[in-house]
DNA sequence: TGCGGCTATTG
DNA sequence: CACAATAGCCGCAG
C-alpha cells in the first residue's frame, strides 16, 4: 500500500509526532459510535483534523502517541465505542495530582495552571437558561484569561471546528501540566524529582483508562455459586415482598427469642438494641461487634445478635437487590471506578468490589478456560516508608521477606511489639502499645520517623503535603485552619494523624498504580486483562494456557516498576498465585508451596 | 428530604 | 481500638 501518509499515524508522523509525544484528544459525547465528526486529534496548538474512533485507535496501535484526555470520561466515551488506547495523559487526573482535591473540569484546571483565582472561575448565569445555550464564542479563552463558562461546560461538542479546537486547548494544557510537574517544588524532606513526578503523571493518567476498562469490563461471578451462597445465609430469594417480611422477621426472632421476659425491640436501632441487652443485664457503652463480643458467653443473645448482624449485611447490602443490580446476565460485577480518590489519591470502586464480604468471593469465579493470577503486595506500607524517605537502615530492612524481624531485632523486642510500633509510626497510634518501642524506633529508623513526623507537624499546622510522587494533599481546605486557639487539640491530633498516614498511603497507591497500567501494558499480549484493584492487590483474569506467563510478567511487572519509581535498592515483592476462584487464594498463599515472589 | 451517627465490610 | 474507603438504616431537624 503506497497510501500510509493518508492515514492517521501518518499524518502525525508528518506533523512531527513520534511514539510518546502528546496528540490532543475531545470525543464528542452522545453516541456509541463514533462516525466522522465525533473525534478530533491535535498536533499543535493550531493544527489538528476531525478523524473516526477507529482511526484514532489504528493510530494507537502503529504510533502510540501519548493521548491527551481532559478526563476519565473521555476513557469511557471510546471504552463505549470499542477503543482502548495505550496511553494517556489525562487533564483531570494530572490536575488533582498538581493542586488536589476533587473537582478537576477544565475550567478549573485551566485556571489553577495558569495561576488564576479558583473562586473566578466563570459559570453559566442560571438567569439565561430560559434563553436558551447562548452559542460559543469561537474563542475559548475570554478576556479574563479564564476558559469561557460556554465552552468548560461542553459547548466545544457544537461543531466540527470547535472540537477541533478544543483538542488544541486540551494540548496545550498537557503541556503546561508538564512543565509545572517538572517545577513544583514542596517539602523538605526527600523532594521527589521532577522525574518520578513525571512518571507519576503518566501512570495516573493510564489509570484512568484502567478505570474505563474496569468499570466497562466487570469482575467475573458465576450467579449460579452467588445464588446458592446467599441462600445459604440470608434463605431464598422471595418471591412477593410478603414472603421477604416473613424471612425477614424469622431471622429477627433467632435473636428476640433470646429476650428475657420476652421483651422486643427493632434490631437495626442502635438505641434499642442497647435498651434490650441492658434488660439481659448487659450494660455497654455502644453495641459495636468488638465489644459485645466480651459477653457472648454471659447471655445467649449476644451470640445471637452478632450473627444476626452478619447476615442482616449480606440481606440490606450484598443481598439479591445487590446480584440484580450490579451483575450483568453476561455474569460480570460493575460498578464505578475512580483512579485517585479520597485523602490520598487511592483507587475507589462502588458496588462492593472494594469491601464484598470474604464468604461472597467464592462466587468470584474465573470464565471457562480461564484463571486468575491473584498478585499481592507484601507489607507494603513499611516498604514505601523506606523508599520515600530514604533510610537507609530501614531499606536495609527491606531486603528481608519479613521485613518485621529485622525491625524486631534492631529495636530488641519480638516481632509483634516491632510490628505494632511501625504500624503506630505510620498511622499515629497512640495507645495500645509501649512507648519505649517509639523510641527506639526514632533511634533505629531516625530519617524514615522523621519523615513521618514532619508530615504530622505539617499537618497539623494545617500546611498543604506532597506525596513522593508529587500529589498535593491539602491540609489547607479545612475549617478552623490557622486559628490555634479556636481548634480542638483532638481535631488537631486527628489531622497530624492524616496527614502522616496520607504520605505513605498516598505513595502506596502511586506505586500501585504504576504496577497496575504496566500489567495493563504488557498483559495485552497474553489476553490478560486487569480485572480488580484492591489497594495492594490485583486479579488478572487470563487464558488458562497463559498462566504460567501471565505469573511472571506480573512478577516482572513489579520489579521494572520499582526500578523506575524508586532509585533505592528498597525491596518490594508480590505473593503471586494462580487460581479458579478468588476465595481460593489466601489459603493456597499461606499453607501451599512458597508463592512466586519478586525483589 | 437531608444529614450526622452508628454499624459493618474491605485493604 | 490507629489510617483509608463504600454503604445501609435510624433518628432528628427543617
Amino acid at each position: 500500500m503506497g497510501d500510509h501518509d493518508q492515514d492517521l499515524a501518518g499524518r502525525l508522523r508528518q506533523a512531527g509526532i513520534a511514539r510518546g509525544d502528546l496528540v490532543g484528544l475531545a470525543v464528542a459525547p452522545g453516541r456509541t459510535t463514533a462516525p466522522v465528526g465525533t473525534v478530533a486529534v491535535a498536533v499543535s496548538s493550531d493544527a489538528g483534523w476531525i478523524v473516526t474512533a477507529d482511526e484514532v485507535a489504528a493510530a494507537d496501535a502503529s504510533l502510540r502517541p501519548r493521548w491527551v484526555t481532559w478526563s476519565g470520561e473521555t476513557a469511557a466515551r471510546l471504552c463505549g465505542c470499542g477503543v482502548r488506547l495505550a496511553t494517556s495523559w489525562d487533564i483531570a487526573a494530572v490536575h488533582r495530582l498538581l493542586f488536589g482535591g476533587w473537582l478537576a473540569g477544565p475550567g478549573l484546571a485551566w485556571a489553577a495552571i495558569h495561576g488564576l483565582a479558583a473562586d473566578g472561575v466563570p459559570a453559566h448565569d442560571p438567569g439565561t437558561l430560559f434563553a436558551g445555550m447562548p452559542s460559543p464564542d469561537e474563542e475559548p479563552v475570554g478576556p479574563d484569561g479564564y476558559l469561557r463558562a460556554e465552552w468548560a461546560e461542553g459547548g466545544w461538542a457544537d461543531s466540527e471546528s470547535r472540537l477541533v479546537r478544543w483538542a488544541c486547548v486540551a494540548l496545550g494544557m498537557a503541556r503546561e501540566q508538564e512543565a509545572a510537574l517538572g517545577k513544583t517544588a514542596l517539602g523538605k524532606t526527600a523532594e521527589p524529582g521532577a522525574g518520578v513526578r513525571l512518571a507519576t503523571a503518566r501512570s495516573e493518567s493510564t489509570a484512568e483508562l484502567l478505570c474505563a476498562e474496569l468499570a466497562a469490563d466487570g469482575l467475573p461471578v458465576d450467579l449460579e455459586v452467588a445464588g446458592r451462597l446467599l441462600t445459604e445465609i440470608i434463605g431464598p430469594r422471595p418471591r412477593n415482598a410478603d414472603e421477604a417480611t416473613r424471612i425477614r422477621a424469622e431471622r429477627d426472632g433467632l435473636v428476640l427469642r433470646h429476650a428475657p421476659g420476652g421483651a422486643t425491640a427493632d434490631l437495626r436501632s442502635p438505641v434499642q438494641v442497647r435498651a434490650l441487652l441492658r434488660s439481659a443485664g448487659i450494660d455497654v457503652p455502644d453495641t459495636r461487634a468488638w465489644r459485645l463480643e466480651q459477653y457472648a458467653k454471659v447471655h445467649p443473645i449476644v451470640a445471637a445478635l452478632l450473627e444476626w448482624r452478619k447476615a442482616e449485611r449480606v440481606a440490606t447490602t450484598y443481598g439479591y437487590s445487590w446480584l440484580d443490580a450490579c451483575v450483568g446476565p453476561d455474569g460480570r460485577l460493575r460498578g464505578a471506578w475512580t483512579g485517585s480518590d479520597g485523602a490520598a489519591g487511592r483507587m475507589t470502586a462502588s458496588a462492593g468490589l472494594h469491601n464484598m464480604p470474604a464468604v461472597l468471593r467464592q462466587a468470584v469465579i474465573a470464565e471457562d478456560g480461564h484463571v486468575f493470577v491473584r498478585a499481592d503486595l507484601g507489607q507494603i506500607e513499611p516498604r514505601v516508608l523506606a523508599a520515600v524517605s530514604g533510610d537507609r537502615a530501614l531499606i536495609a530492612a527491606t531486603e528481608a521477606d519479613d521485613l518485621y524481624l529485622p525491625v524486631a531485632g534492631e529495636l530488641g523486642v519480638d516481632r509483634p511489639t516491632a510490628k505494632v510500633a511501625m504500624i503506630a509510626a505510620m498511622y499515629g497510634q497512640t495507645t495500645g502499645y509501649g512507648g519505649q518501642a517509639a523510641t527506639r524506633m526514632k533511634a533505629a529508623y531516625p530519617v524514615a520517623m522523621g519523615y513521618l513526623d514532619d508530615a504530622d507537624r505539617q499537618a497539623r499546622a494545617g500546611h498543604d503535603l506532597r506525596t513522593y510522587g508529587g500529589r498535593l494533599v491539602r491540609m489547607s481546605s479545612g475549617d478552623g485552619e490557622g486559628v490555634p486557639g479556636g481548634e480542638s487539640r483532638a481535631r488537631v491530633v486527628g489531622r497530624g494523624r492524616y496527614g502522616r498516614n496520607a504520605v505513605i498511603q498516598g505513595a502506596a497507591a502511586e506505586l500501585f498504580k504504576m504496577w497496575a497500567v504496566t500489567v495493563r501494558a504488557r498483559g495485552a499480549a497474553l489476553d490478560a486483562r486487569v480485572v480488580l484493584c484492591l489497594h495492594d492487590e490485583l486479579l488478572v483474569h487470563v487464558p488458562e494456557r497463559a498462566a504460567g506467563a501471565a505469573v511472571r510478567l506480573v512478577g516482572d511487572c513489579l520489579a521494572e516498576t520499582a526500578r523506575r519509581w524508586v532509585p533505592g535498592p528498597t525491596r518490594f515483592l508480590a505473593e503471586i498465585t494462580t487460581v479458579k476462584c478468588w476465595a481460593d487464594a489466601k489459603p493456597t498463599a499461606r499453607t501451599g508451596q512458597p508463592a512466586d515472589t519478586v525483589s
